[in-house]
DNA sequence: TGACTAATGCAACTCTGTCGCTATAGGTTC
DNA sequence: GAACCTATAGCGACAGAGTTGCATTAGTCA
């Protein structure tokens, strides 16, 4: 950070101590929340822009998982991820597994995918094993009506 | 709809027909700009209840494209998005493309896809070729730092 | 045609995220 | 270690997307 220029703050800090001590993915108000545990006179906007900061570093990384705010942790494998559009969980897959569909695409389409940056969507297993023995449909290629979020 | 119980109204006529209309990726603001062009008297909260009850009978289906706003398109053939982070467009592709991760993800983690869904994030072929030739990295595995919005 | 009630219109609200301005404090220099 | 420069922080106001509650309207059915 300061190689670039920048200053290592109080905010900086916290928001790099939060997002260490957790391997799950925070949206910015958990992030907050938790930095202002330690340093109440945090404000809000001050983490939004220490994320920027970090993630102009390249230190942090960004997910957007459908519904709900954009999540947020620190980037170090790269990792693809599916979400829960039921209980809204995120896994981590190895970014492996996405790499026949980037290929395919790259070829195709000419499209460079980032598989960090979005989430593939669907249901968990717990949440399909609820929802198939409630009798919901379930599969890759049936994706009309969605599941209500929780 | 009306086999459901539901009505028929004005306001729902015009949601599908400005889906119908189009082949593009609308949304909520479009669709409500375009449906109070032949009734200006609708409002922007009748066409999310509009898209709500939409989505329910299976009609519509919504997606999420990372930055910017939920896009809606009506519920034809199945199939799966590219959402370039850098310019926002949108473009399908068949979910035969996502089939081999869909399977893999179902085998390894359990988790029922979704493609339809949630896009798949990265650079479209025009922005692609621009990030190349001004020196940037682009690729399927890194994905750092993301691109700017435009 | 009239009654029932689902759907609408409106406005106020929440939530996430951004912006501009001034004060503060981190880094650097002396 | 003090002074100085300026990147950040704090604050508050704002914007955009979407939701909710309630009184009213207008499809549907008998």
């Amino acid at each position: 950070m300061r190689e670039r220029g920048g200053r290592v703050t109080t905010a900086l800090r916290g928001v790099v101590q939060v997002l260490a001590d957790t391997e799950e993915h925070l949206t910015a108000a958990a992030i907050a929340d938790a930095v202002q545990d330690a340093h109440p006179a945090i404000h809000v906007s001050t983490i939004y822009r220490a994320l920027d900061r970090l993630a102009e570093a390249g230190m942090v990384t960004h997910l957007h998982v459908g519904h709900g705010p954009t999540v947020y942790h620190l980037h170090g494998d790269h990792h693809g991820h599916l979400v829960c559009s039921r209980c809204g969980a995120v896994r981590d897959v190895p970014t492996a597994v996405m790499q026949p569909v980037a290929r395919q695409v790259a070829r195709d389409y000419g499209f460079a995918v980032e598989p960090s940056h979005l989430a593939l969507g669907g249901l968990c297993s717990d949440c399909a094993a609820a929802a198939v023995s409630a009798g919901e449909p379930v599969g890759g290629s049936a994706a009309g009506a969605e599941a209500p979020d929780p």
